[in-house]
Parts: C-alpha cells; sequence; structure tokens
DNA sequence: GTCAAATTATGACGTTAAGTCAAAAAATAG
DNA sequence: CTATTTTTTGACTTAACGTCATAATTTGAC
C-alpha cells in the first residue's frame, strides 16, 4: 500500500522533528529553537516543519504531551502498586520526582506552556490532549486520596479536603523541581539530595494529617527500595547511571 | 545644580521605563515586551530606552529585584513579628502568599528569570543583587527554624535539617503559585482560595515535624486575624480590594 | 509506461523586533 | 555667542516568524 509508505514517512518525520527540538530545548532552551533550525538539523525546509507544527508553541505543546504521557504512565504505575493508599501516595511522589529527574527539562516545558501567551498560540488539538492528560494525573492522585478517607487512614475532615490535599502535594513536588532547576545553589544549603528532601517532607506532612499507619523509618527504607528496584527498577538505573554521567562534566 | 537635574531626570525616566515595562508585562505577558513599545508609550525613541537597559532581560531583572526588596520587606516584617518561631514561619509563610497575591505576576517573572538563557544576557550588577535580595530572603526564613531548634520548639534532627525544612516550606509557597497562574481551574476542583489551603497544609507539616506548640484552631485564627488587620493591614485590603474588583469583570 | 491531477516540499518574500551606531539635537562651559 | 561634551534619535543590519506561489513529486487512470 503506497499511501500508508507516505503516511509513515511524514509520521517518522513527525517525530524526528519534535526529537531535534527537544534536543535544542534540553541543551539551549525556548529561546533559541527556531524553525529554521530544526528544517537545518533535519535537512529538510523550513515550510516543511510548518507543515508538521503551526507555530514554536504547538512544538512545546506536543512535547510536553509526550513527557506528561511519560509521567501519567509512571503514575498509574505507581498508583497500582501494592500497599496501602499511604504508601501509594508516597510512591507517587516519588514517581514524580523520578520523572523530573530522567528529563532534566521535563519542568522547564510545562512550566514554559503555562506561561502567559504560549496556550494562545497552539491548537485546540494539542491543548485538548494536555488538558486530558492533566486531567489523569489529578485524578490519579485524588483516587488514592480519596481511598484513603474511605477507608478511614485518613480522617475524614472538611478542611483540607482530599482535593486540598493533592493541591498541596502537588506543589510541593513541582515547585521543588522548579527549584531544583533554578539558579539556586541547594548543595550551598547542604540540600544534596533535593528530591529525598521533598519525600521525606512528605511524610512529614503525611503524619501531620494523620494519614495512617504513620512513618516508621523502616517501613519507608523498604518501600523507597522497592520503587527503586522493582516498580520503577529500569527508570532508577537510567537516573542512576545519568548523575554518574553528570558527575564527570 | 543642573547637572543634578539632568540626574534626577534620568532616575525618573528609569523608573518610568520600568514602570510600562511591567504594565505590559502584567497584562501581555514577557513575549509581547518589546524595547519599541516600551519606547513608543514613554513617548521616546528606542535608542534611549537602550541607553537605560541592555536588552529585556535586563529590564526583567530590574523589575524582580523590585518585586523582591518587596517581598524581603514583607518578610523582614513578618519575622520580627511577636510571637514564637512558629508564628512566625507560619507569618513569613502568609506573607509570600500576600505577596504573589498583589501583583500577580511576580511568581511569572521570577520564573521567567530563571529560565535557560535568561540570566545569561543580563549584567553582573543585576544579578548580584538579585542573589544578594535572594540571600536575604533565605537567611530570613532559615533564621526562624534556627531559632526553633534552640529553643527546642522543633527537635533537632539530622534530617531533615533546617535548611531542608526551609526548602520544602519554599517549594510549597512557590509551586502553589505557580499553579495558581497556571491553567489550572482550581476552583473545579473546590479550592476557592488556594493561598488559604496552603497556609493550613503548612501548619500540618509543621505538626508533622513536631513543630511546637502544635496547632490549635483558636490561636491559628487569631495569628490569622493579627496578620490581617495589623502587620499587614494595608497590604490585606489592598488584595481584597483587588479581588473584588477582579470579580466584577 | 505515460500523463494529467493531486499532493507535498521549497525557499523567496513581507513583517516584526533586536541591537548598533553615526549623525542630529541639546546642554554645558568658556 | 560659540566650541565642546553629552544625550537623543531613527536609519540600518540581522534574525526569525509565518505565508504562499511555484516547483517537485506522487498517484491513479488508461
Amino acid at each position: 500500500m503506497t499511501l500508508s509508505r507516505k503516511q509513515r514517512e511524514i509520521a517518522e518525520r513527525h517525530a524526528l522533528f519534535l526529537e531535534i527540538a527537544h534536543e535544542i530545548l534540553s541543551v539551549e532552551g525556548f529561546h533559541v529553537l527556531s524553525m529554521e533550525r530544526i528544517a537545518e538539523l533535519a535537512e529538510y525546509s523550513k515550510g516543511t516543519v510548518y507543515q508538521h507544527f503551526s507555530c514554536k508553541e504547538e512544538i512545546l505543546v506536543q512535547l510536553c504531551n509526550q513527557s506528561m504521557h511519560t509521567l501519567c504512565s509512571f503514575f498509574e504505575r505507581a498508583a497500582s502498586f501494592d500497599g496501602t493508599p499511604r504508601d501509594r501516595i508516597t510512591a507517587l511522589f516519588y514517581a514524580h520526582q523520578l520523572w523530573s529527574s530522567i528529563g532534566s527539562n521535563q519542568t522547564e516545558m510545562l512550566q514554559h506552556l503555562a506561561m502567559h501567551g504560549v496556550r494562545d498560540k497552539a491548537t485546540e488539538a494539542s491543548l485538548l490532549a494536555h488538558d486530558q492528560l492533566e486531567q489523569r494525573i489529578f485524578s490519579c492522585a485524588l483516587g488514592i486520596i480519596e481511598e484513603a478517607i474511605k477507608t478511614g487512614d485518613l480522617p475524614n475532615r472538611k478542611k483540607p479536603s482530599a482535593s486540598e490535599i493533592m493541591f498541596a502535594c502537588w506543589s510541593l513536588g513541582t515547585g521543588g523541581q522548579l527549584l531544583m532547576t533554578s539558579d539556586i545553589r541547594l548543595s550551598e544549603l547542604g540540600i544534596t539530595d533535593p528530591s529525598s528532601s521533598l519525600l521525606s517532607m512528605l511524610t512529614h506532612t503525611l503524619d501531620g494529617l494523620d494519614w495512617q499507619p504513620l512513618h516508621k523509618d523502616a517501613h519507608f527504607k523498604k518501600l523507597i527500595t522497592k520503587l527503586n528496584t522493582d516498580v520503577f527498577a529500569e527508570e532508577f538505573e537510567q537516573v542512576k547511571l545519568q548523575s554518574i554521567k553528570d558527575n564527570q562534566n
């Protein structure tokens, strides 16, 4: 079938353009991402790139969607983990941090997308996909919190509501990632592993919410080990290798 | 003295340019901020604007510095508040949220500054000033946490250290602000006052850290009232008026 | 295999904004 | 009042965006 061969070609090129864009974005940032540059590196003309993406912003949204798709799968894996709701919300937070460690600029991309005037330029279709992914991510987290309330592990309060707890956890994780990628030298403050710090703070927060069973060091360590070596074994290794490489530079 | 009159003129113009830039930034965002536009609105030529600021990015840093200066004064006011360290760290967090409510785009500006390739273009002097303000803000928060450890209100642990606690609080506040300014419709999740939600989550976190004296509703309400009507009375009124105006639109 | 029709790729073109700089205008001083 | 210094200006260069007529290629009918 000749038609489908052409279609395959186009799909491949679409992926190629995205890959090149992602490379430019991680190394040099959005401000140097230009359609001409992508065309040049892919050895196509500018017009061809514009046939795939209406503008820079559209590329960004599609890259974000790829990235969020990964996060989504991480979350769904963490959520289906066999353990108490508390273990699972911890696993979710862990997954969120792992995800941001894997792609150094995932957070920056999403951040950029949230900025004034970026969404306006992207296509409806991509934005819809984005919103749906976001929805999936949120309901994943919310589901666990609601389950904890149902089982009685987490006291059923008016304030903070399940949504508010999710909002706070999400803020903590996102904010932490934001600070990690920004200029502040956390290591100067004696924070060598910010993701672990955040995770440890999360457990204190959960304790503060009286989310049963309360923190026990042995159990927590066992949980993290299981996540590192079982649920997210492959990704954990990838991050480890990456950080070794980074240290060499 | 004629010389000083000219100097005053220049200083006034500098402020005018910044003001116009800030206006453009809050309404339309960084991507439409152009030197020509500023020049036009200020009724000067482009070259004159360039005599004040080497580039767009330099304007952004200087605006951020203004904004951080405000935050700094908020923090110092909150820190010198008469109360327990726990009350004061709560006041700090409150001040952080208040600050972000006052200028709708303070967080977006700082976020933008942190992005790839922005700092590179700004002048050394402005960046130095920025780093010093950041330092002041951090030590303000860190000082309170360390005091709490010294007085015994907060258990002296290796983990999380004072720095880690500060990092987490800062992440929570910043992340929350990020999510508020992003597209996510928090109100759809039943979160009507995100800043309050975050503040309430902070108290749970502090409880989880066993930071004495633990949360008591009456005391907490009294503290917030005092902050609203005394320490930050003026700013609180400003935010209230602003939100009434926003609701009318 | 050939050719007309449809699809796809190209890069020249118009536009906008960044950043530079020589020349014009204004201020200062003798 | 004029010479010198300082300040202001906008024309110019460069670079990227996004468009679109034209060129090249592919397709499908015969």
